[in-house]
RNA sequence: GCCUGGGUAGCUCAGUCGGUAGAGCAACGCACUCGUAAUGCGUAGGUCGUGAGUUCGAUUCUCAUCCCAGGCUCCA
């Protein structure tokens, strides 16, 4: 007999050789059946390996994040088989458990590729594998059995020497762990695959799993190497799990912002001026002129000073900043004049640089805040772009602030105050922040400059009590950053702001100010974005309101119906009170039913749809459809003006002081 | 840039095994004048993304190209 330990600290003997699922039996029969894997003594574990005496053990369910951790990879086991089963001689390399899901990559032979009938093909053969049971059977050897096992398998080969070497990465070492001992789950004659595990005990714990689509991905992700055929597919504990899922999905997808820009007329993509631009129809541009009004006004208060500058440059600004070094390929081609080669900017920085530039600077003057809503162009490549997430002509809210290093820590605090403050005032209240450190390979400045920068960034997180995570390494070459993400309403995570710190371009443009001991010294150059671009913040906010823009931003904010052409006219009339009162209003005449205008009203997501009729011509009323809200009936005009400016005001006189 | 799909009416899509195309919604017209999410009837609307090739004939087949979607890579 041995004895192991639970969670709770009970204990429980088991015969010598009985596993987690035999324990999992003893404890009950929901258990066994929804178990999928075991923690022993902190390690996963398969639920069919032996327990030793005094074993530490929890079994893992399928309904936690870990156990569907377990069915995703196990599942990805299976659709490797069904791979190799329909196409004999793939060579398979990874295929882990994401978010989600899981994905497995391929390569077919004679360079085949798989089409979306072909995922259907391998749906019914995973599902055949499924109804077969097949165990997974765990065994361990050394890097040379395990070569010689899988000598017809390149990509796996590629991975035992890589770790052997010490150098693996983490996907490797999902495939391998230590390198030392390797181990593998077989599941018949024919399918043995290389994993650390655990897996389920079966393939037939599976079956709640749907193939999603087919892709390219490159093998190690390295742009250079061979491209593989990645399948991806999602995985459940049971069928309502994944229907919902999938319905998660669909919702996502109905509040796509590049669907809402079509619907609602906001702005669209013409083919005729080419990928990654948008011109902003007249719904769209109401929004969007609002954003920037706002913006203005804030930075107008926080001690901004407005500037413009132009959209070509010759070449030899981008030189002199270095971008032309780094980023020409992110850049659009030159354009050849007489008198030298200009570019499209992709930066305002540069131009910002040169207004600091452009006569002596004293200290009194720091900080110097430069601001400008900024147009660049940036040749973002084709398969990059994402409707106005990842677009090729953008406008960003730019400042650029140039502080002595002393004033660093206190400018950065206040910056945060700011971007919170703004992002709050578009209903975000969920944030992340990272603060990204040097790249050892890619940087400027000195050691000595960057760490004292980097302390300042900290400090201002730190001082306003902030938690935040580290990257390490994931700066801009020109110094550390704080990014800060937003979650909108549906828990999706957009990088948005962003406040860096720079050592080179002050440098490259030599900028200097007279100190207060009548010395040269160079500035230390802030950049930030709070939307981070006008078009990707809008994109982001369109998915978060899922259209519906509260009414201080919506396009239409009021809509009047009369009910019979007879309240035309007293429409008309309520229609000149509201836009009187600065409302965005419109009518519409009594040509359609009235369910019908409401319905469309509705679907227009306007805020406040007014119905007016006998009743209201009578009594100066209205009737008061509110999106998402009862229908109030015999509302003064009034009470109702007063309500909605009270709204608008109301939110607006917030966003100015949150 | 690479892999897989796709581009047919304003929108969502069907269709043509090669013989110049159809639905729903929207638009327009007429009737209806209606109290809170779809009134009825009718009309109009498309060189089937663009260019070339094959063919008696191409929206359909082939090639090129542009654009879109999902990934990979990239993102100052």
């Amino acid at each position: 007999m041995i004895t192991v330990q639970l969670p709770d600290g009970s204990e429980r003997s088991l015969p010598a050789g009985a596993t987690a699922l035999d324990l999992a039996g003893t404890i009950g029969r929901g258990l066994a059946k929804a178990s999928v894997a075991a923690v022993v003594n902190g390690t996963a574990t398969d639920l069919t390996a032996a327990l030793n005496d005094g074993d530490h053990v929890s079994i893992v369910t399928d309904n936690t994040d870990d156990g569907r951790h377990v069915l995703r990879h196990s599942t990805a086991h299976v659709l490797a088989q069904a791979v190799t089963r329909l196409f004999p001689g793939t060579k398979f390399s990874v295929g882990p458990a994401i978010e989600h899901g899981f994905y497995y990559d391929f390569d077919l032979p004679d360079g085949r590729t798989l089409s979306d009938d072909d995922l259907r093909a391998i749906e019914a053969e995973m599902k055949a594998i499924v109804s077969a049971d097949q165990p997974f059977i765990r065994s361990e050897m050394s890097p040379d059995e395990a070569l010689q096992l899988f000598a017809d398998q390149p990509y796996k080969c590629e991975i035992i020497n890589r770790v052997r070497a010490a150098s693996g990465d983490s996907l490797d070492a999902a495939e391998v762990g230590r390198g030392d001992v390797i181990s593998a789950y077989r599941n018949s004659d024919a399918f043995v695959d290389m994993c650390v595990g655990p897996h389920v005990p079966s393939t037939g714990r599976l079956g709640y799993f749907a193939l999603q689509r087919v892709s390219g991905a490159h093998w190690r992700g390295d742009e250079g190497a061979r491209m593989l055929q990645r399948v991806y597919g999602t995985a459940w504990e049971s069928k309502s799990a994944l229907d919902e899922h999938l319905t998660r999905l669909e919702q996502a997808a109905a509040r796509d912002h590049r669907r809402l820009a079509i619907d609602l007329d906001l702005l669209s993509f013409p083919s005729e001026i080419g990928g990654g631009l948008a011109v902003w129809h007249p719904k769209g541009a109401i929004v969007r002129r609002i954003m920037e009004d706002y913006s203005r006004l804030r930075h107008e208060r926080g001690g901004y000073q407005f500037v413009y500058t132009p959209h070509l440059t010759k070449g030899t600004l981008f030189e002199t900043s270095g971008h032309l070094d780094y980023y020409a390929d992110g850049m659009y081609p030159p354009m050849e004049m007489d008198n030298g080669t200009y570019y499209m900017k992709p930066m305002n920085c540069p131009m910002h640089c040169l207004i600091y530039a452009s006569r002596q600077r004293s200290y009194r003057e720091l900080p110097l805040r430069l601001f400008e809503l900024g147009t660049v162009y940036r040749y973002e490549r084709a398969g990059a772009l994402h409707g106005l997430m990842r677009i090729r002509g953008f406008t960003q809210d730019d400042s650029h602030i140039f502080c002595t290093e002393e004033q660093l820590a206190d400018e950065v605090a206040s910056l945060l105050d700011f971007v919170l403050s703004v992002l709050r005032a578009f209903g975000f209240d969920d944030f992340t922040f990272n603060l990204s450190t040097k790249d050892p390979n890619k940087y400027v400045g000195t050691d000595d400059i960057w760490e004292r920068a980097t302390e300042a960034l900290r400090e201002a997180l730190e001082r306003h009590g902030l938690e935040y995570g580290i990257k390490e390494g994931d700066a801009a070459f020109y110094g550390p950053k704080i990014d800060i993400d937003v979650r909108d309403a549906i828990g999706r995570s957009w990088q948005l702001s962003t406040i860096q710190a720079d050592f080179n371009n002050p440098q490259r443009f030599d900028l200097e100010y007279v100190g207060s001991d009548n010395n040269r010294h160079r500035p230390i150059m802030l950049h930030r974005a709070l939307f981070g671009s006008v078009e990707r913040f809008f994109g982001v906010l369109l998915e978060h309101y899922a259209g519906a823009f509260p009414t201080w931003l919506a396009p239409l904010q009021v809509r009047v119906l009369p009910v019979s052409s007879a309240h035309e006219e007293y429409a008309a009339k309520v229609v000149e009170q509201l836009r009187a009162a600065g409302a965005r209003v419109d009518s519409v005449g009594a040509d359609d039913g009235l369910g019908r205008r409401i319905r469309a009203a509705k679907l227009e997501k306007v805020p406040y749809v007014l119905v007016v009729g006998d009743d209201d011509v009578a009594a100066a009323t209205v009737g008061v459809n509110p999106r998402g809200g009862e229908v109030e009936r015999n509302v003064t005009v009034d009470a109702f003006i007063k309500r909605l400016t009270a709204e608008i005001d109301e939110s607006t006189r917030r966003a100015l002081n949150a």
